[in-house]
DNA sequence: AGACTTTTAAATGTCTGACAAATGAAAATC
DNA sequence: GATTTTCATTTGTCAGACATTTAAAAGTCT
């Protein structure tokens, strides 16, 4: 792990890698303290502005936490769902905003996905879950909801019927693909029509999760994806029949 | 984005945060320059080190780049494919590994998630697709393989069954799931009969995949998650079963 | 004039040395 | 024995300096 050659790349990225490397392998585990900066610089046979420059960029990544004071110094972090889940909001999103992905292509992972748990989340749902998503349901219907606001709560409604399935590491991975499509729902102004159609289309899929009925959930979630898209289009159509919109 | 109280976290976390907030919301855009690290400490009123030290965070979630000498600089970085893959590989294989989830509960988020791409894959499949998995179950087969190159072959033969979908952000997303659940499969010994069965799975599952028949895909998937999850009982049992293994 | 070479200024990468602030352990005191 | 003080350690931040890279600008030659 202290392999660290002259080769053109930045000292600081060598470094973060080679202790990254020693984290994913195992060698570092939850709780490990790093040496300390002066201790690593000398390992390394760099500065000590270098070494913080690498241990920057762990901490980026929340692979450690550092403490000030005696017996203070880097440690291993244990990586929270909330962190992971974080970073993969920041990444999907920047993904999907950078890339020109097409609305359609987003669309059609979003939901591909969240049908993946739609049977599990038949079986387990709590009443919990059940009363999160009655109580976006009736947020939706508010007069007066602002197109941000709705689709905020869009997303929590299905956030809950993705955590309905009782599993933590399908809610991380679906969480962040589900929230990253925000800010391309955020592009769609909702009719009051389109928006009773939608809020019927959840209230079937909360109907058939309080009935555990799996397939119900997956052919409300079909016709949904085929709405939000249609929808989708018929924007889209519109704001490129007008003219440049000053 | 100018804004830096005097509050208690790093300085140079708050400008990391200050810059990314300005990138995820658009304000700064793919290819822009940030200001000089001189021009930015002066902005913020700190010095370069500490300037520096936001940048390398940035750097290390690959939303920036930099480029030395004159007219270099910092620039926003188009998020590629291949950057927020690597970096959800490294997140959810952390994850998993840190937070003693069980077997099952990855397995069973792994496999619903690989069934949600079943039916795109068989209606998008293309023969490249179709080699690849072959090609994998051939090296499956393989007399004297290591559980290590056997493990990363069913890796890629799966791989291959994402990328069949067509839809790359449902590719991304899902990849990053399969990967990271390597490790874990790593733990696994396969004996000879279990690779037999598996490989018979995989065939199955590039049959339907030829075949375009999506219910066959999930219905071997399913025989392949309750068979996967079953060796992996038993050979846990039977570690358990043994006393400390030196 | 045009193509090639040299210069130069701007920027990041790195180092040295220093001080401030936090923090827990050990020593001192009551 | 309990409380307070001291103190060493470590991270956070700063200032200034030099090395290296890089592309534009200036200069030179054909």
């Amino acid at each position: 792990m202290k392999i660290d050659p002259d080769n053109p790349a930045d000292l600081s990225a060598q470094i973060a890698t080679a202790i990254r490397d020693a984290i994913v392998s195992g060698a570092l585990i939850v709780g490990d303290r790093l040496p300390s900066e002066a201790e690593l610089a000398e390992q390394f046979a760099v500065s000590r502005p270098t070494v913080r420059e690498a241990l920057k960029r762990l901490a980026a990544q929340s692979l450690i936490r550092t403490q000030r004071g005696a017996f203070g110094g880097a440690f291993i972090n244990r990586l929270s769902y909330a962190d992971a889940h974080a970073q993969q909001i920041t990444t999907s999103t920047l993904l999907l905003g950078m890339n020109d992905i097409s609305f359609d292509t987003a669309c059609e992972a979003r939901f591909a996905m969240e049908r993946a748990c739609a049977l599990l989340a038949a079986a387990r749902r709590s009443p919990d879950h059940l009363a999160t998503m009655r109580a976006e349901i009736t947020r939706q219907a508010q007069p007066g909801l602002s197109d941000e606001s709705f689709c905020a709560s869009d997303v929590a409604f299905h956030r809950a019927l993705v955590d309905a399935a009782g599993n933590p590491v399908l809610s991380y991975q679906l969480a962040g693909a589900v929230e990253a499509m925000q800010p391309l729902m955020n592009m769609i102004t909702f009719s009051a029509r389109s928006r009773d159609a939608i809020i019927a289309l959840h209230a079937r899929i909360a109907d058939a999760t309080e009935g555990r009925d799996g397939d119900q959930i997956i052919a409300a979630l079909e016709e949904l994806e085929r709405y939000t898209r249609q929808l989708a289009q018929s924007v889209f159509n519109a704001r490129a029949a007008r003219p440049q919109p000053a």
